[in-house]
RNA sequence: GGGGCCGUGGGGUAGCUUGGUCUAGCCUCCCAGCUUGGGGUGCUGGUGACCCGAGUUCAAAUCUCGGCGGCCCCA
């Protein structure tokens, strides 16, 4: 049980398996970098966007709903943005035989749709602040190799929160609420994650910084989950976003924005797996108990009309419980359930009925428990607790065991090339000598931890000068 | 950005070098029936494929070119 050693070694392999096996993501669509996804798939991600709905709604963010193309003159207006998406934008130029007077943008990302119309919603301050976020479909032209939910041309599931305010210090605020946010996001999902500040050459196209989530994927590579940037007034000043301040004087806003995309659910499919399949987190899980009859012959009546009843009890208990009552034999059933990541299956058999029990297994560790019937439901929850705590716990033992501190260059260079995870290493500040350590790495720089106290101890690799900070370096996906 | 490899039933593959014997073999999945039932039950039967287009040829899964799609390596 828990086995993973293709879940680690051929990690590319068993990804795209799973995605088929458990009925993630049809991936033969015939257009590069578009993926389908299957109703187990989707009922993983509704559940998933569940979660930061709630905690968006809770944050006193409101959704909306802005369209899917943006006129050239408006997408074109910051001249920072462009010059990072204007080679991944699709553009539509035709309506049906008439070709279009102003081309339109699938969007890439949706800044230069909605601060247009922020311009027209925000007269004074008490207008402030605005906190909206949608989630929507985005076209980017990826011109790199594919990968499902990882790098796609249509990101089907991109959450972005935009928001507004009247001075430098809320926004701010607001990017360290929308850190916490997202903490709170990725912990409930038991995915573990670094956060850090992108060094200057790797900031979103238009913003003055950007912080980014990244977790590890069990090749060694980086997973970027999440990003929170902070916009400044680059674009209040473009697209014209000025309030009235108490005093009658007019100012421009302060904006931030943050993004979180179907990359979280790759994440919380490959940090939780292993070499049976899915292992999904109890909360997320579309199915979280699964009961199994073994109805030996003769017996096959009490067996089935027992497991239905628990069925049931669960069902009304407020548990997501389905009867397998297919004419498999129950090994084959058990690969099945596992294969889906179901976090706890439950067994009826002859042996149960007799002692009034219930046989459940949990799908992290392949534990076997006697349940009396009676306390069942107790039981249930208390297991499923479990697993969502030992799911979090491992994947944070393997992730702290694969951040590394690396003392110089050639230490950076074997925990990169290796794939064997973050080097932490020592850093002048200098933009040079960031991107000759990637040059000489191959890696790339994920930047300085947002809660990293430790002092930048050691020089520089690559100038010998004495580090100011230190910084994370890894292969990326 | 540069280089290489590949595309055969739903999945994995054999066949391609040397065009014909391919009416395209095998494993798996799937479907039907019986059997079985606490970790992929067994038997019998069945459905299902040469990526698309053009070319060479008496003849193309096989050779050539283009398109689409996938994978890998280097930067």
């Amino acid at each position: 049980m828990a086995k993973r050693e293709r879940w680690q070694k051929n990690f590319s392999e068993w990804f795209s398996d799973i995605l088929r096996d458990a009925d993630i993501m049809e991936t033969r669509y015939p257009v590069k970098g578009l993926f389908v996804w299957l109703p187990h798939g989707l009922k993983l991600r509704n559940s998933v966007l569940g979660i930061m709905r709630r905690l968006l709604e809770e944050s006193g963010h409101q959704e909306v709903l802005f369209p899917q193309l943006i006129p050239e003159n408006l997408f074109k207006k910051e001249a920072e943005h462009i010059r990072g998406f204007e080679g991944q934008v699709y553009w539509v130029t035709h309506g049906g035989h008439d070709k279009l007077d102003v081309k339109l943008a699938l969007r890439p990302t949706s800044e230069t749709s909605i601060y247009p119309m922020f311009s027209l919603w925000i007269r004074s301050h008490a207008d402030l602040p605005i906190k909206l976020y949608q989630v929507v479909n985005i076209f980017r032209y990826e011109t790199k190799m594919t990968k499902p939910m990882i790098r796609l041309r249509e990101v089907t599931t991109f959450k972005e929160a935009h928001t507004a305010h009247a001075d430098a210090d809320e926004a701010e605020a607001q990017v360290m609420e929308a850190v916490k946010i997202y903490k709170r996001f990725f912990d409930e999902l038991g995915v573990p994650y670094v956060v850090s500040k992108r060094p200057p050459w790797d900031t979103f196209a238009g913003a003055r910084y950007s912080i980014a989530f990244d977790t590890l994927a069990p090749d060694g590579r980086t997973l970027q989950i999440g990003t929170v940037h902070n916009l400044g007034q680059n674009f209040a000043k473009v697209y014209g976003l000025k309030y009235e301040a108490a005093g009658g004087k007019h100012h421009y806003v302060y904006q931030t924005c943050y993004g979180i995309s179907e990359r979280v659910i790759a994440a919380v499919i490959m940090v939780h797996g292993d070499d049976n399949g899915l292992c999904l987190p109890p909360n997320v899980a579309p199915i979280q108990v699964v009961v199994v009859p073994i109805p030996y012959k003769a017996k096959e009546a009490p067996v089935e009309q027992i497991a239905t009843a628990v069925k049931n009890e669960l069902a009304t208990a407020g548990f997501r419980a389905h009867l397998d009552d297919r004419n498999l034999r129950p090994g084959n059933k058990f690969y099945y359930w596992e294969r889906r990541g179901v976090p706890l299956r439950l067994e009826i058999g002859p042996e149960d009925v007799a002692k009034e029990q219930v046989t459940a297994v949990l799908r992290d560790t392949g534990e076997k428990r006697a349940i009396p019937r009676k306390a069942l439901g107790t039981k249930v929850k208390q297991m499923l607790d479990e697993i969502a705590e030992n799911l979090r716990e491992r994947a944070w033992k393997l992730f702290r065991e694969s951040l590394k501190d690396a003392p110089d260059l050639g230490a950076t260079k074997g925990i990169v090339k290796k794939r064997g995870g973050i080097a932490r290493l020592p850093w002048c500040g200098q933009e040079s000598c960031g991107k000759e350590i990637e040059e000489q790495t191959g890696g790339d720089m994920l930047g300085e931890e947002l809660d990293g106290a430790q002092a930048p101890a050691g020089t520089c690799p690559i100038c010998s000068k004495r580090a100011k900070t230190s910084v994370l370096v890894a292969k990326a996906y």
